[in-house]
RNA sequence: GCCCGAGUGGUGGAAUUGGUAGACACGUUGGAUUCAAAAUCCAAUUUCUUCGGAAGUGACGGUUCAAGUCCGUCCUCGGGUACCA
């Protein structure tokens, strides 16, 4: 066996040995117990980012340590290749979308395939391709016969200047990136999918779901936002109209001093004719962002409708206000306003010179109003014949009565809106939908699909071709004319529904469901915590539809989750001459200088500049700091980033790149293969044998099982693979200062080194695969199993006891395994560093935790 | 704004059920080896200290024999906020 550790090499022969074996593709197999694990595919960008490599390290972690459980794992990979970056890409290059993707795809698989992740590549797909989005565009007729899809409008950001809409990303500081222009408003035609429908299912189902973090269930459910309330009838004074509220609080209902209503609200629009006022306000809301952040954040502004309404109940005369942050798109496009017991309304009431009545008052203390409104629960007041109720009893006794009244209905609602999938955009699926010249709108017959995206195409950085060809669009359906959608779909649909196509990938159908049955749900899903509400969400409910089609049977897409972190890196720039900060990679980083404590105090780069290091940022382009996988894996090899990745932090935390950590990584793999050559070289490991062991190797062997029992609850239970590398770390630590002539100290080494190559193996597979022959064992190291724990090997005959007087350690003490609380007290007691501080003070109580401490309280 | 996280030595992090704070690693310092360097190996490394100890996990307060961990208020940073994926 070679002396020197050359990753590049072992790493290319491994990762020829299983493209040769096909050792990743996998079939159904009802004898074996099935694992599917899944790591959220990615945007073909161009280059694989240190994001991308975290993801899928995690993921082939978790697959590897499954398989040496026996199990039929099944881990695919594919391409996430719709999406709004190709269409910028292919202006700029001055090329299409679909070459742009393709190659990013090639060159991607390529790296995918140096890192050493064990996929099945059988079952690789593109979302890009007819072959898959054909699925979903059948699907989605299925789903609008059904009657799970509308159409509505729904405001997007106009470009004036372009005649284009744009994406909220593409909008920058109220202005269109490409032109400055100040952005619009406009209301466009779009389709939805009723998620709406299924949001009390969304809700409920995260109940079934103990593997998933309670952070994601959390975010979840507050997105949905299910809520009771009242929706209540107000009618306009002196006039026919009346229109709806939503509210959670109707105990609050007698404190009513206004109603807002939406800009957009049709009572508004007929109010503005004669008020210039009004008609100008609504003008300026129309070009308001939509978005929730920017609503919630506004400069809260109304006009006066110079209308009224009578208050329900008291049939007072209140004002109704035109006002900003009220939209018509959610809910109602009216709400009622009571700034007692509201902020929101309190803040607009004390602008605007309102009234605030104070109908609410805590159960046991005063009400205080002059500073914010009382927001809390409490007891009603000044609410006539509801005085003195508490909230849900006032809730009861308002909703009774209006509903006997016909002015009020008891109503669930959700925060949740239903999905728009329509963009106006060229690189995504068509959306198979079509209007015939009567002007009647239907789906695109089954034998008409696909809907094919013409990929030679030319983007004029505008309008999307398939919009700008006008001959595009017609097409005839029996024996009608009729014109196409020019929309495409929202990418998440793609996303929706790869998981269950990866099972049967060139089914022609959307899916087998012997097969999708067969896999999922998927076992092990991974991936970033930012998809927690949208993509997991579309995802679920997604599941849900193919589930109610009689494609899959279970409820669920993924029994369980892991939500990985970001990856950081240091950042350094210098201030060029024109005052302009020049951001510097970190691999261009000469020379670095410490302080005596560690930290950063100089940075030059390779020309002589000095540099402001500005701590640790996200990769990203701006700054500068993306660290090039490739780069990394030509230097140091596969397995050393892999090891780096897993070691550096916990899988749901920030992760910090730092070449120094690299290189600790690169060390440890280093010493593993020094040590095990050198046991090689010394010749066939002898048998063990348990009965001759002397106390240090019986100390050094429970060691080693107690390191097999933590790795294995670390990775298979607690997915924490960095404390678990830390224990091999601890182990390996331990074997270097071990005896290894005595024919029992080289069994022992032998079973540790055998050991250790399996429980990393998921981590560093190609140096396990390596060593696990050198080590004399017969077969592939994927075709063994897990190392088991000698429970024998585990047995102690002493214990350390803390002792601690006041919660304070004072003494660590050794007893027998077996001894007696009376006794373990008695020598806590006795210990001299004890008594130092128990004299001449009176032992008021002592507390033993069996077997780990004792807690003297004294004074 | 709202929802969800995170905050522990010079640094990344560990402490799994409320029970020894700082495992493991990086960095730094000293030493060995070397003609020298790299590499490797050994040792030290939270702070303060009168060397007895004391303080210490973002801040302040609380519960407990015992709090990094539980509760309350607040601060800072990050993710999401429905057309980036």
């Amino acid at each position: 066996m070679q002396e020197q550790y050359t990753p590049s090499e072992i790493e290319s022969k491994v990762q020829q040995h299983w493209a040769e074996q096909k050792t990743f593709e996998v079939t159904e197999d009802p004898s074996k117990e099935k694992f599917y694990c899944l790591s959220m595919f990615p945007y073909p960008s161009g280059r694989l980012h240190m994001g991308h490599v975290r993801n899928y390290t995690i993921g082939d972690v978790i697959a590897r340590y499954q398989k040496l459980q026996g199990k039929n794992v099944l881990q695919p990979i594919g391409w996430d290749s719709f999406g709004l970056p190709a269409e910028n890409a292919a202006i700029n290059n001055k090329t299409a979308p679909a070459p742009w993707t393709y190659e990013n795809i090639d060159y991607m698989k390529n790296q995918l395939k140096m890192l050493g992740f064990g996929y099945d590549w059988s079952r690789e797909l593109a979302t890009c391709t007819p072959e898959y989005y054909r699925w979903e565009q059948w699907f989605f007729t299925k789903l609008y016969e059904k009657g799970l899809v509308y159409k509505k409008t729904a405001q997007v950001n106009w470009c004036p200047n372009d005649q284009t809409v744009l994406a909220n990303e593409q909008v920058q500081d109220g202005c269109c990136w490409r032109c400055d222009t100040p952005v619009e408003q406009k209301d466009i035609p779009q389709w939805f999918i009723k998620i709406t429908a299924y949001a009390e299912e969304l809700l409920n189902d995260l109940d079934n779901l103990p593997d998933w973090p309670e952070q994601v269930k959390a975010m979840q459910r507050n997105w949905i936002g299910r809520s009771e309330g009242l929706e209540i009838t107000f009618n306009v004074s002196d006039s026919e109209e009346s229109f709806d509220i939503y509210t959670t609080r109707p105990d609050t209902l007698m404190g009513v001093t206004y109603v807002a209503i939406a800009a957009g609200h049709p009572l508004a629009e007929q109010a503005a004719a004669n008020n210039p006022e009004l008609a100008a306000f609504i003008e300026e809301c129309k070009n308001a962002s939509s978005s929730e952040a920017d609503i919630a954040t506004i400069e809260k502004k109304g006009v006066f409708t110079g209308l009224y309404a009578t208050h329900p109940i008291s049939g007072k005369q209140v004002p109704i206000w035109a006002a900003n942050f009220v939209l018509m798109n959610y809910g109602t496009g009216a709400v009622m306003s009571v700034p007692a017991h509201d902020q929101r309304d309190y803040e607009f009431a004390n602008a605007y010179g309102l009234e605030i009545e104070a109908v609410i008052k805590p159960a046991d203390a005063e009400l205080d109003i002059s500073e914010a409104a009382f927001t809390e629960k409490g007891v009603l007041f000044n609410s006539g014949e509801f005085d003195g109720l508490e909230f849900e009893k006032a809730f009861d006794a308002i909703a009774t009565k209006l509903e006997a009244e016909g002015k009020g209905t008891r109503k669930v609602n959700y925060r949740l809106r239903d999905w728009g999938v329509s963009r106006q955009r060229y690189w995504g699926a068509p959306i198979p939908m079509a209007t015939l010249e009567d002007g009647t709108v239907m789906p695109i017959p089954e034998e008409q699909l696909p809907v094919v995206l013409p990929e030679d195409v030319v983007m004029d950085g505008v309008q999307s071709p398939i919009k700008a060809d006008k001959e595009w669009a017609k097409i005839q359906i029996n024996g009608q004319n009729a014109l196409r959608e020019t929309d495409t779909f929202d990418t998440f649909m793609e996303s929706s529904w790869y998981y269950a196509r990866y099972c049967s990938p060139q089914a022609d159908q959307m899916l087998d469901p012997a097969k999708a049955n067969y896999w999922l749900p998927v076992d092990q899903y991974i991936g970033g915590i930012e998809h927690a509400c949208m993509h997991l969400l579309y995802f679920r409910f997604f599941h849900k539809l193919l589930r109610d089609a009689g494609l899959v049977d279970s409820n669920e897409p993924a029994k369980q989750l892991l939500t990985q972190g970001m990856v950081l890196a240091e950042a350094f720039y210098y201030t060029n001459e024109k005052g302009g900060r020049v951001w510097v990679s970190p691999l261009d980083v000469a020379e670095i200088e410490h302080d005596e404590k560690g930290r950063i105090t100089k940075a030059v780069d390779k020309d002589g500049n000095e540099l402001v290091y500005t701590g640790m940022s996200k990769m990203s382009k701006s700054k500068n700091n993306g660290i090039d996988p490739q780069v990394m894996v030509e230097k140091y090899g596969a397995d050393t980033v892999r090891l780096f990745m897993m070691f550096a932090a916990p899988p749901e935390l920030t992760l910090e790149w730092q070449e120094s950590g690299v290189e600790g990584a690169h060390r440890f793999l280093r010493r593993l293969w020094k040590l095990a050559a050198d046991h090689i070289a010394a010749g066939d490991t002898p048998a063990l044998n348990k009965d001759s062991l002397n106390s240090d190797q019986k100390a050094l062997r429970r060691e080693l099982h107690k390191t097999i029992q933590k790795a294995t609850d670390d990775i298979g239970r607690r997915q924490m693979f960095n404390t678990a590398i830390a224990s091999v770390m601890e182990l390996m630590n331990h074997l270097q200062k071990a005896k290894k002539d005595g024919e029992q100290d080289r069994a022992i080494i032998g079973e540790a080194l055998s050991a250790i190559v399996r429980l990393l193996y998921p981590i560093t597979p190609h140096m396990s695969f390596e060593l696990w022959n050198q080590l004399g064992n017969e077969g592939a190291i994927e075709d063994s199993h897990w190392p088991e724990v000698d429970e024998s090997a585990l047995v102690e005959d002493s214990k350390l006891i803390i002792v601690q007087v006041n919660g304070k350690l004072r003494a660590k003490i050794t007893v027998a395994a077996n001894a007696s609380k009376e006794y373990v007290e008695a020598a806590g007691l006795a210990d001299d560093n004890v008594t130092k501080f128990t004299d001449g003070k009176t032992i008021r109580k002592v507390i033993y935790v069996p077997g780990k401490l004792l807690n003297i309280v004294a004074n």
